[in-house]
RNA sequence: GGAGGCGUGGCCGAGUGGUCGAUGGCAGCGGUUUUGAAAACCGCCGUGGGGGUAACUCCACCAGGGGUUCGAAUCCCUUCGCCUCCGCCA
């Protein structure tokens, strides 16, 4: 959420910045424009009356001592009509705060003053390449054509239908050595703390990062039984429950940076992507991923957005993975984010870079809806923090990776020598 | 699922419906004392919001929501959470 005192006085500005993302905010910052300015003023009304209601009532408690039964009588008859004007006035508040707050929580951030600024993913700036495109003697296939029958998208499709895949033996084992070697690179070699958290949340934490209330659409909800009054969503990223760990939270001085990494299935309904990569394993309604989330001191979120990209950059390069990261401009910027860098790795079936991982600057902007504040000296003021998360790697994108860029031309794969002790093999093969 | 109990400030723990945002203790911070440390003593020590350059001031919050009342931490209803006992169970 952005801040509604800022946003107030700044609309022009804010109006300029959001103008460079995709989709229309004029109207909703016009509303909170006028709802900010209407909100201010019956604050002040209200808390005018009800300061005289409680002096009032000071002089009932003294009456009331005093023994003088008339003249409480009568005065009491005058308050009763003082205090339903303030229960009015309260009323009208709420219900004003309440749309005050729903227009803010429909803002996204604002883009970064440095985000190249542009319309769509054509405009996003290449930052760097690392490795080489790895050159093959004959024509590369894509990733579902190879080992043939450890990918298993039929009988994915009998149990869940499309977009569900089924891995058998070693792609299973693969998936799971890669899930095994990415969080063990970043608890051991980048200091992150594991954890594991619940699959299934509450709306309020996907509020607190910005997946609701926009994207409900994006997601899998649950429900018990017919009318359920707090339904569970199936998480579409372990950002949010990992984001949230520190929700309505004040963290103690010298408790930043905190480093969370965690591993969690993700679930998307990808809705709105018909027809859109629907071959292989790029785009699932469930896939893995290892995540990797930061809470950091507001003054430190360019050098952490730095790192973190470099955290998880270091999975592919420890892989062996030819990679290029990409700066989104303003108008493929995610709705929470300020700054995004995507790595996108190398896919020789596509002869295209496809993202792998997406790292983003949120600055309070989550930290705001989730209320995570830390006190930056003791005795101090608590201020928002701000949070960075990235993947680190999606799992199923990684393998992809693997299968391409060390296929074979017999359609066996080639293991990374990484992965090779724990996979216990030097070569994937068709099943046989 | 059944029965009972409990939810107060970072923690513990008071609080006959009327200056209670809330006594007290612990922890924390600053200071005095000390060669140093401990102890002792003094002071500070919740969050959000409105007004003000500021000093400061006002409002709200005692699990959440609703109600009774001139007035609610205190009474009533309700939701949620936790604990104990019984049942069921991976």
């Amino acid at each position: 959420m952005l801040d509604p005192r800022f946003v107030a006085e700044h609309l022009d500005e804010v109006q300029a910045r959001l103008a460079q993302r995709s989709g229309d905010f004029a109207a909703a910052l016009v509303q909170v424009g006028v709802l900010a300015q209407e909100r201010r003023r019956l604050i002040t009304e209200t808390e005018q009356l009800s300061a005289r209601r409680n002096a009032a009532n000071q002089e009932m408690a003294a009456l009331a001592k005093g023994g003088d039964k008339e003249a409480f009588a009568a005065r009491r008859d005058e308050l009763k009509l003082l205090s339903e004007k303030v229960k009015g006035h309260e009323d009208l508040l709420k219900v004003l705060l309440a749309r005050f707050e729903e227009q803010l929580l429909s803002l996204p951030n604002l883009p970064h003053p440095g985000a190249p600024v542009g319309k769509s993913e054509d405009d996003n700036r290449v930052v760097r390449e690392w490795g080489k495109k790895p050159e093959f003697a004959f024509t590369p296939r894509a990733h579902d054509e190879l080992c043939e029958g450890l990918l298993d998208f039929e009988r994915a499709s009998k149990l869940s239908g499309a977009r569900f895949s089924v891995l058998w033996g070693q792609a299973a084992k693969l998936e799971r050595v890669l899930i095994q070697f990415m969080l063990g690179v970043h608890t051991e070699q980048h200091g992150y703390t594991e954890v594991a958290v619940p699959y299934l949340v509450r709306a309020a934490a996907l509020l607190g990062t910005g997946q609701l209330p926009k994207f409900e659409k994006d997601l899998f909800k649950t429900a018990r039984g017919e009318e359920d009054p707090e339904p569970l969503y199936l998480v579409p990223t372990a950002e949010v429950p990992v984001t949230n760990l520190h929700a309505d939270e004040i963290l103690e001085p010298g408790s930043l940076p905190r480093a969370y990494t965690c591993f969690s299935p993700c679930f998307r309904s990808e809705a709105g992507s018909y027809g859109k990569d629907v071959r292989g394993l790029f785009r699932q309604h469930q896939f893995d991923k290892v995540e990797i989330v930061r809470f950091v001191e507001p003054s430190r979120g360019p050098e952490e957005l730095e790192l973190l990209l470099g955290h998880a950059e270091a999975i592919l390069q420890q892989l062996g993975l030819h990679y290029r990261v990409v700066e989104l401009c303003t108008g493929d910027l995610g709705f929470a984010s300020q700054k995004t860098y995507d790595i996108e790795v190398w896919l020789p079936s596509q002869g295209r870079y496809r993202e792998i991982s997406s790292c983003s600057w949120f600055g309070d902007f989550q930290a705001r809806r989730a209320s995570i504040r830390h006190r930056p000296v003791a005795q101090g003021k608590p201020e928002f923090v701000h949070t960075l998360n990235g993947s680190g790697l999606a799992v199923g994108r990684t393998l992809i990776a693997v299968f391409e860029q060390y296929q074979n031309e017999d359609g066996s794969v080639t293991v990374p020598a990484a992965l090779r002790p724990a996979l216990g093999a030097d070569v994937i093969r068709a099943r046989g």
